[in-house]
DNA sequence: GTCTATATTAAGATAGAC
DNA sequence: GTCTATCTTAATATAGAC
């Protein structure tokens, strides 16, 4: 029973983002990726023709599900009932350990993504997602409360690392915190 | 009336953080802040042996400074209002330009300085911070809480960029909210 | 204290054989 | 589809003149 199911393609995929989010954008070296695989540098650019486009390969994808999760919110009365049902479903698309790592790798490799096509392309995503989700009248401290409830859940699995908290904990407290930001009680 | 006053060590340092702050650690060459400056290469290297040495040089007094902090926070009494005013006290005192953005290029550079010596130091200090603040027997949640109140006060100047929001307004919200989170309403 | 010139290293990327 | 071999570029860093 081996995991020799997907191609070549598909693995560098894979061992590119866990480099890219243990180590860095920039300090993984096309050859660690290569040497991970057992393979030459030449083989990977016989699948992707750039760094850039194996970071596209997988981010895409996600900007594309970016702008569905957009829409959907946008087809919704903006309401505070919206915006707990959005944090709902979100925090449960991102139980995915995929979908996690992604985001993960996003937060943390700003800087090295600034200036390429997949990290503006990402970055407008968020931030449409985070205004749609305010509301158009939103005051500044409700939409900051919303980027920060968005935020809270993309960190949750990171966060404190070292400290003795389970992933349960963690997406359960996560998700608690998103709600409360969204929708702070009555002052 | 120029601004002629500080020596060149200074004035590297100053420009060194601009430079890594908009652009990234490793996305900021040696020879682009020696060429801010006016200068060559070889003359930044007169002042400082490395590159990790010119971000040793002003993060070194704010691992200090958060030392001091936590130090601060041990010698109260672990309760609610400690952590209050904990976040009143810490607020304040980002409103310094130079420290907020020494906060914002720790925060966005994180895979560039993991590994490094005061990367590395900066990342114990903030979290033995987050822990004695929370308190020795806090609850993971609670411990979240107060790790999402820091990050707050760190991010609150560079959040959501874009948008039509003041300095002061995002001041004032990022202190708000954390506050409630690190003393959230009874359920 | 700053310069010119250069050493060193390693990255991303390509050509062409197999 | 993967290899060996190489190109190109740019980074950090150093030596020694001025």
């Amino acid at each position: 029973m081996s995991e020799r199911t997907g191609d070549t393609r598909a693995r560098i995929k894979q061992v590119a983002l866990e480099l890219f989010t243990e180590q860095g954008y920039e300090q993984t070296s096309l050859r660690e990726i290569a040497e991970r695989l057992g393979v030459t540098k030449a083989a990977l650019y016989y699948h992707f023709k750039s760094k850039e486009e194996i970071v596209s390969s997988f981010v895409e994808e996600r900007v594309a599900a970016m702008a569905d999760l957009a829409e959907w919110v946008r087809s919704q009365p903006p309401s505070p009932e919206t915006r707990r049902k959005f944090i709902d479903r979100y925090a449960h698309e991102l139980q995915s350990a995929a979908f996690h790592s992604l985001m993960r790798f996003f937060q943390e490799n700003q800087p090295a993504l600034k200036g390429t096509k997949v990290g503006e392309a990402m970055r407008t995503q968020m931030f449409a997602l985070v205004e749609v989700l305010a509301g158009p009248d939103a005051a500044p401290i409700d939409r900051m409360r919303t980027a920060y409830a968005v935020f809270v859940l993309h960190s949750s699995w990171f966060l404190l690392r070292d400290a003795e908290i389970t992933d349960a904990e963690r997406s359960a407290a996560a998700l608690e915190i998103a709600l409360e930001l969204v929708d702070p009680p009555a002052k």
